[in-house]
DNA sequence: TATGAATGAGTTTTCATTCAT
DNA sequence: TATGAATGAAAACTCATTCAT
């Protein structure tokens, strides 16, 4: 609506005092979200809860929206950091290593605040209106093209950016479903275990063997009652 | 935030009259939510480009919440019935064949009304706060899994319920995140192809070959300047 | 600065309830802007006095200065009916008893209510820059001109509509400047007299015996101290 | 609204530097009404154009209205000022001269910085609320008094403080209308034209020979349609 | 003197919802 | 059943002013 209106801080704290305030009201805002979701997250409330004014809120954040905007970037750098800090250190190890690794990591960071990461989620198609190219996302589809480039010709897929937009959502979204509608899932080494077949799968390269002689290729049943149970058994159809 | 509120509608109509102006309030709140987002679809604003006054429009639904509800409801239950045809007819294709068209289908659903697909998509957080249960996810996961269960056997994976759980949100997610941010990439038949490989290759049994003998499985290289060109054209570490 | 503003009333009121709160808060309005000024007039303190609720407030008027607007208009269309009605009754009057009647309406129109005039002609210039064009003074000023036309001949101005203009904006700013800087002229049949006489002295021929032969013209004494007394007794230079 | 804050400097700088910075807070107020307008005149803003604080703002002028009360002194000072080198370079000239002159220069004033002088207007009645007497004001009228003075016998007014309040406040607000009504105005000689005429007009006796014998004065024809011709071209009623 | 962080009452405006007609 | 006038809590945001540093 107000398209004007820049999201970037309004002002840079330069007394200590100032970043303290900055500080409080983005711990204030994060702590509402968690607790009663973005609704409640007004900024006179925030400013309550922070202990400070709406005026100081003001001088800092231009509006509520680049207010919700800073925790985000915030919490996204955090992850994005761990992320960067993980992939260091995976020199030498395998993909299959490698990938069980960062899954477990972003399921990790998602469980660790569940309730932060799914509002935070929920706002961020309203900020990406404002925004237009989201630069978390991009540096997050760059780290996991650079991961690839140098597996390129090991690799099925050869479009890598379109891979790394794959791979990237793929993990992204099954982590956030799980939280959403299968917490239960979030513990569970299977469904870790499922997430890296599901990567591994897409980046093997065709099987020939497969497709050419050995087994013949899945069918689906002819009926989906009576005649499932049989394809079931003999897997012909 | 009124939890106490009903979600179902509050009347059934009855005459062909009611039924007329139950169906223009739908398609009036569809039609806003396309072209002016869900801040606009005011409940004031519905009625009047429904035609009909606030309180005809609070007679048949207890509060904005059930309204996009129904409209949310109307839209997926479309999506259903068009993938339970779209099952219904794949007796005798592989499986490759049959997922190719679903995707196909789903794809094709959400680029028909991309606006619609996305501002529903972003409520649908909402939503599911006041419903514990989303009957469209449970119906979705049901599909799912009954087609999986008479290839039980040949499949990877063990558990079916959280197969149908990974199928179902990675097509969704993908598709929806290639709208979202990729909007080429839903008329690319490569995106079709990637899909349908991420997803095949999540069925598919794990390769013995691969991991036994064969080629030795990816690495990530020591260090991922120098060192990367190297294994790049070797392929050992 | 909300250009996209329209100004016209939101709604015309259909039922006699909604009219009679509409005037409630036209009045309500008005007296407050007499009793406290411009700036008490808040929307909220507005309808409190009004007895409606804020919402009532802007069903029937977008935005404050529309509400103003309004009050302004029905306050404007008095001045204007009395001043048609009071130039319907001129006809076999000579100019200077037109005049001399049309004047001491414009004041008394003024002096009835000097406060609300005060306060609605300051924010006059603040409306304007919202509404192009007046179309108060547009009328104003074409009531003059249809006045002076007939007497074209006769009178020196030859750009009618500048003359209008001039006559026009004399007498409303000679008006205002006395209710704000020299109430006590206001009662004074002096002041009428003088009004007319700048108006008869405008719309009269040049005098040709002035210019010609007769008294000399006067002149700026050379200095303003002593040649001032020399000249006045002399008249020359 | 808080009356009883004084209006007057609250210091007068004394050091040369805390005199640079009262003028850079001047300028920049005058800076912002002319391409923002009053609204945008907040304090804060004009520190900020200034490049000081707040808090020196407010060393130097009690309140913004202060601030604003020393732009329009400066502005009008120097209005006065040239007036009066004008009026003192007048010795000699005949009074319609004289009065060209000194017309010609208040509209060149005027239009020399339009936006300045219109914002300054505007605020103009909320400034006298606190103020009760303009010296502005009464310095002027004083200087129109006092050239009217010697020439009270040929003039034909008889009270000369209501002459001079009459003939200041025509040219003033005319010129002011101009500007804000009919910019045009401004640059056609034939305005100062009309302007001289309207002031000469009302300084000169009343015209013996066209009340007693000459012509008979102008009528208002019985209507204002048919009977308007005739009346036009007979001249009686 | 100068700074600029902090204040907070107060402004305009919206909108889901109710209820008398 | 339908209407639409009325409600009013609450939201985002501003800005003149103060005062500790």
């Amino acid at each position: 609506m107000k398209s004007g209106t820049p999201l970037a801080p309004r002002r840079k704290p330069r007394q200590s005092r100032a970043q303290a305030t900055c500080d409080a009201i983005l711990t204030a805002t994060a702590q509402i979200l968690v607790k009663d979701g973005y609704d409640a997250a007004s900024t006179n409330n925030v400013a309550r809860v922070a202990g400070v004014s709406v005026g100081s809120l003001y001088q800092y954040f231009s509006s509520k929206e680049a207010l919700v905007m800073a925790v985000m970037e915030r919490h996204r750098a955090e992850g994005l950091t761990d992320l960067e800090e993980g992939m260091a250190r995976l020199s030498g190890t395998t993909l299959r290593e490698a990938l069980r690794l960062l899954i477990r990591q972003v399921l990790a960071k998602k469980a660790a605040n569940p309730r932060l990461h799914q509002v935070l989620m929920e706002q961020l198609p309203r900020m990406r209106q404002l925004q237009q190219v989201d630069p978390y996302a991009v540096r997050m589809l760059r780290l996991v093209r650079t991961y690839l480039e140098p597996h390129a010709a090991e690799v099925r897929p050869r479009d890598l950016d379109m891979a790394a937009f794959i791979i990237f959502n793929t993990v992204e979204s099954l982590t956030h479903a799980a939280l959403t509608g299968r917490p239960e899932y979030l513990a569970r080494e299977s469904y870790v275990d499922e997430l890296c077949a599901l990567v591994l799968g897409y980046l093997q390269p065709e099987r020939e063997a497969v497709r050419r002689g050995g087994r013949p290729p899945l069918r689906t049943p002819r009926t989906r009652t009576v005649a499932a149970r049989k394809s079931r058994s003999t897997g012909k159809r």
